[in-house]
DNA sequence: CAGAGCTCCTGAATGC
DNA sequence: TGCATTCAGGAGCTCT
């Protein structure tokens, strides 16, 4: 499942292939997807993208008149293939460009989106965003403020994309436990340390899996076509019952916030 | 307002 | 072997 690292990765990978190129048309094979595809879509022609840039998990695709704006879902994923490529199961989109490539985008579970807006600033998906976790804004002291109110548990508090954007569940995981914290803290009891240091932790695993070239899970393939990787293995996050890395107890499974969680009850304090 | 639960979808895993 | 059932999962939306 694309997290933030897999789509950064996608969003350099592709950038050769679109920005300075002429979009010739947009095929949606597929509309129905989160939400329906933007209709205006169908309508590019003859436009120049100009950029490409991230926000959240959002792919955003900078052309002469508006923003494409791209989201993986969990399943999703976008590709770089010849114009008579054969067209696969769940290929939903297609962005025909101008070199001969196309931009294909496919995902089975159809939890991506694929919508247009004339104006980024006022876009209502990026209204309430948190900032992005590896910008300045995101501190320990900001962490600290945001959590004083906050009686959830921290692994839903970290996740919430108004506190911050791009903290999906594996990373999730993987940094409350090399903080040595337990999932199901309470927010508001954290110390400002503990915000220091979990701040530190998200930034350095989200960076380490960035420069990596993204997590290897199922269903996520890197633009040229080739699995991704993620060299580093993963800490906590599926190793249910197996020993923890640090100390040999058993990994512990719960379902927090409807989501899978990982911890070792000995190293991860409350 | 905060927080919990619901929802979209299909492939993989599990159950008999 | 095969069919039926269960489940995962990002994140906005609805309800309490």
């Amino acid at each position: 499942m694309p997290e933030l690292p897999e789509v950064e990765t996608a969003k350099n990978g592709i950038e050769p292939y679109l920005k300075g190129f002429i979009i010739e048309r947009i095929v949606v094979r597929q509309p129905k997807l989160r939400w329906q595809v933007s209709e205006k879509l169908s309508e590019i022609s003859q436009q120049k993208v100009t950029a490409l840039s991230r926000r959240a998990k959002y792919l955003i695709i900078h052309i002469e008149q508006g923003y494409i704006i791209g989201h993986l879902g969990m399943s999703g994923s976008v590709r770089i293939v010849p114009h008579d490529s054969p067209v696969d199961k769940h290929d939903h989109v297609d962005i025909v460009m101008n070199n001969g490539k196309l931009l294909r985008y496919n995902d089975p579970r159809r939890f991506g989106a694929w919508l247009w807006t004339d104006n980024l600033a006022q876009f209502p998906l990026f209204a309430k965003l948190g900032p992005e976790p590896l910008s300045d804004e995101f501190n320990g002291a900001y962490l600290f403020e945001k959590s004083r109110k906050k009686t959830t548990a921290l692994k839903t508090f970290i996740m919430d994309n108004n506190i911050a954007v791009g903290v999906g569940n594996i990373y999730a995981n993987e940094s409350l436990f090399l903080c040595g914290l337990h999932p199901l803290k309470i927010a508001n009891t954290l110390t400002l340390t503990q915000c220091e240091l979990l701040v530190d932790t998200i930034k350095q695993v989200l960076s380490t899996a960035i420069a990596q070239g993204g997590t290897t899970l199922k269903d996520f393939l890197q633009p040229d076509g080739r699995p991704g990787y993620f060299a580093q293995e993963l800490l906590v996050y599926g190793r249910k019952a197996q020993p923890c890395l640090k100390c040999g107890y058993p990994i512990e499974s719960l379902v927090i916030g409807q989501r899978n969680s990982f911890c070792c009850p000995h190293c991860q304090i409350r």
